[in-house]
RNA sequence: GGGGGAAUUCCCGAGUGGCCAAAGGGGACAGACUGUAAAUCUGCUGGCAAUGCCUUCGGUGGUUCGAAUCCACCUUCCCCCA
């Protein structure tokens, strides 16, 4: 007995369709577990499930956030977590589909954000202070309140050593005693976690290429031009995401057309390793690798083998 | 037909007699990851029974104690003059 269903992956293995096909099989609803999907406006190059491949199952944590503002894996928790009670008070179990393992983990395992917000003044400040002082002495800094993370983290990984300093700075806890802490709760939710690959690594490699140059005959050159004039700078998080920030780059002028889409299908290669490694360190994951890019057939076969292996409350 | 230049480890590209398995970059591979995560960061990249050995710098043959580096010829490519 499970309180969710996730189904997760490297891009363009499948997830999407697996997730409609299964919640139409288990009477169920699908919270998107994805960073940038959650942008309105940012359809294209999200590869945001489209009205009829999310089978008129319904689908949430899609399509909540403006481009222009940021976000956060602690906001996303916050959300998904009432999606959850929405969808369960209806009577109806929930499927967690998306590739963000950090947003799945902030949900499903409860991390504990709250003790320690973000503060932009102070980040900034302390990101100054990073720039001025250079990462080794920064290091050295955080060393003498929190030796251990200090030692695992290298000098250049200016963004997790400035967050470290920043929970102390503004709880007077060393991010490795929260840490602790946070890992000793409970999760919030039991998870059957699914994760999708597919043998041939090189095939995926394919499939993703070919996927993203279809974004550009699909339009993404214009939706880019679109955001980009609602407003939404080169600096946000939404730009930073995988055919935007690289399309941008070309409509700058900093780069022709055939360099840009060569750049994203390269980056959402890396994306596709970068997510593997994620999920194998994980140890609850069941992996299910297609033999061959998944067809309808398949899916469906995949679907009710879930359907019939987990059960999920509601 | 004549003259000049180039061929380097997956790719680009340094290297002009020993300190070279060969700089650097890219890619690939591997890893990390707790409020930007499609982000950010790291490691590694000829083979092996591996503090050493073997194979490698277009090919063959030389010079030398010693060559990716020098010489000869061959092959391919580029440029210039016809």
């Amino acid at each position: 007995m499970y309180d969710i269903l996730v189904i997760t992956g490297p891009t363009a293995t499948g997830k999407t369709a697996l997730a409609a096909r299964t919640a139409r099989l288990m009477n169920a609803e699908v919270i998107g577990a994805d960073s940038m999907q959650i942008y309105r406006g940012m359809d294209i190059g999200t590869a945001k499930p489209t009205p009829a491949e999310m089978l008129g199952v319904p689908h949430h944590m899609i399509d909540v956030a403006d481009p222009r503002e940021g976000f956060s894996a602690a906001r996303y928790a916050a959300m998904a977590e009432r999606c959850v009670r929405d969808i369960r008070a209806r009577g109806r179990s929930v499927i967690l589909a998306g590739g963000t393992g950090l947003y799945i983990d902030a949900l499903v395992r409860g991390t504990d954000y709250a003790a320690a917000p973000s503060d932009p003044a102070v980040r900034r400040a302390i990101e100054g202070e990073y720039d001025a002082m250079g990462g080794e002495a920064f290091r050295e800094k955080l060393a003498a309140v929190d030796p251990d993370r200090a030692a695992m983290l290298h000098p250049r990984d200016k963004k997790r050593l400035v967050r470290a300093w920043e929970v102390y700075a503004l709880t007077g806890q060393t991010i490795t005693r929260h840490d602790q802490l946070s890992r000793q709760t409970p999760p919030r939710y039991r998870a059957y976690t699914l994760a999708l690959d597919w043998e041939d690594r090189n095939a995926l490699y394919a499939r993703i290429d070919q996927r993203a140059r279809a974004m550009f005959d699909a339009g993404l050159v214009e939706e880019v031009r679109r955001l980009l004039d609602g407003g939404t700078g080169p600096g946000t998080t939404a730009m930073q995401a995988i055919g935007y920030k690289e399309v941008a780059a070309y409509l700058a002028g900093q780069c022709t057309l055939d360099e840009a889409i060569d750049q994203v299908c390269q980056a959402s290669r890396r994306y596709a390793k970068r997510q593997l490694t994620w999920l194998r360190s994980r140890p609850d994951v069941h992996w299910l690798r297609w033999p061959a890019p998944p067809d309808e057939d398949a899916i469906l076969a995949a679907a009710r083998s879930l359907a019939q292996s987990v059960t999920l409350t509601a």
